[in-house]
DNA sequence: TATTGTTATACTCTATAACTATA
DNA sequence: TATAGTTATAGAGTATAACAATA
């Protein structure tokens, strides 16, 4: 019931044995970082995700966005909100549907995708320091491969 | 402002560049799984990973398990009401300190723990199937690399 | 003064469900 | 009937801050 010492170390063997466990504090040691390079920019994680697929997919529907972000349409409506407030999108009309948006990057939109893009890259710079080039992109690789059953 | 067809394929190119956008991906994917696992054990992943530091560390102090999880002291007394009283481990007193406990897993708590470890291999074995063992090492090591500024 | 555990509160992120307007 | 977008609500997971007991 006791023999606590302030200097025993606590150990994680059992659980680094899982890849699961290393990447959630990989994640969590990239999520924080990259929060703080993005915040100044008035972006968050997802903003950013979201800036980036309308960048590279003009006129792309908030349904369609929902699909490529992975989460609800519910969810994109304040993305949306959010990105159009900083005047960084537009939603433009379809003609032939007025049901959907087009979502566009305005010209301040583009400006800040190409600041965040070079900010990110910097922050990924600075925490992927101890890989190489080819070690980087193996730890891409092996990622894209974790498969849902 | 139109031209949206039902079939164009959404591109991701930008984002996959990074790492922290594969990362996430894979991560999401390996927490929704993983819950799913867990549920029936009555365990969350959080839970999970405290119950495998309590096993690994018997005696520890609430504040330590904190430092090994990297969440508040104030999380972990919800974690820890919640697995005392699945009866899967202990608050024992400290001799010589009354302030702290000393955390020990149940007899029932080192039954559910080799259960939710095999529970939990199998769960990789299933997601990383596509992966070598000297893969999987490999996933971890560089995941391992990860480090803050 | 510092540490341990506790409580109350709040915040972020996301999902669910019900709704409207259009198709 | 089905789809696109919206709103309100709720839940999970944490963090922050203030506090009591003990060191």
């Amino acid at each position: 019931m006791s023999k606590i010492d302030k200097d025993t170390v606590i150990t994680d063997q059992k659980l680094r044995q899982f890849v699961g466990y290393t990447m959630k504090r990989a994640f969590l040691t990239v999520r924080e970082d990259l929060a703080t390079v993005l915040e100044p920019l008035g972006l968050r994680m997802t903003s950013f995700s979201a800036l980036a697929i309308i960048h590279e997919n003009p006129d792309i529907s908030q349904s369609r966005l929902a699909e490529a972000l992975y989460i609800e349409r519910s969810g994109v409506v304040v993305l949306v909100d959010e990105l159009e407030s900083a005047d960084l999108i537009e939603r433009g009309r379809v003609e032939g549907d007025r049901r959907q948006y087009a979502l566009r990057t305005t010209e301040a939109g583009e400006a800040k995708w190409q600041e965040a893009e070079r900010a990110v890259q910097a922050h990924e710079d600075a925490l992927l320091r101890d890989l190489t080039p080819e070690e980087r992109s193996t730890l891409r690789a092996l990622l894209r491969r974790v498969r849902r059953r």
